[in-house]
DNA sequence: CGGAATCCTCAGCGATACTG
DNA sequence: CAGTATCGCTGAGGATTCCG
């Protein structure tokens, strides 16, 4: 969105197509996986590939590598490979990265303040909330 | 995941199975469609069925349908049917939900401060930036 | 150790048609 | 209008194997 020159301020209450401004943010933070490997590096700093890998339970190699990627071509993440032997490398949360700390610490917020309330409301439609229509 | 009595306050920073405590929420609010649905509640009000099928483009009514039935099992969004003809159904954000909003706002702010950085992230490495190792 | 390559499965979505 | 029902398919992700 660098080049956009003289689009007259394509606000979300008129513009239709931008129906979501945060979905581009969503897409790139919020993604699969993604959150436990940014929280991970957020909250135990530099680690190594299986740190993660057994840090983030149930999740394969193959796509941790895949979301590593993803994070590091996003600008996310910072990996560094040590050429030795065995071969090692490691992975952290970069300066852009660290930017997300305040949304994470929201979220986590809310998740304390909020989320019983989800959990009853989910209760509450299973017993007798089914939808008359 | 209801039947947890007297667990000993597990933390985050301790405990490796809850490494991500935002991950709960990002399946709530961030999953597949969810973010367009509230955000078209959030700026736009209370709606009809087709009205949201429109704002949103390219969602199946078959998906929207599922969303919306997720996000009111949630208690994030409140659904009146009103018995007449034509049918009428509509849809609005709940007060749960709308404690979103500061939430949102965070995103929407970090969306206009750093998506480009994220853009120029993904141009180098798309250029340069292959991992060797 | 930190992956890449290969094969395979299956949940989720799209498309279409139908109903109250 | 506001959905439900059914089918078919795609592609993200799992399992396994191999490599520098």
């Amino acid at each position: 969105m660098a080049g956009e020159t003289s689009r007259p301020a394509a606000d979300a209450t008129t513009d239709p197509e931008l129906a979501c401004p945060i979905s581009p943010v969503v897409d790139i933070v919020f993604s699969r996986w993604t959150s436990p490997i940014l929280w991970s590096l957020h909250a135990f700093g530099r680690q190594r590939f299986v740190e993660l890998e057994r840090r983030i339970e149930k999740i394969t190699p193959k796509v941790l590598t895949q979301r590593l990627r993803q994070l590091e071509r996003d600008g996310l993440v910072v990996r560094t490979y040590h050429p030795e032997v065995p071969p090692r490398v490691e992975y952290e949360i970069s300066e852009l990265g660290r930017t997300l700390s305040p949304l994470f610490a929201q979220i986590a917020e809310w998740a304390t303040t909020n989320l019983d309330h989800v959990e009853r409301a989910r209760r509450h439609y299973d017993e007798a909330g089914a939808p008359r229509g």
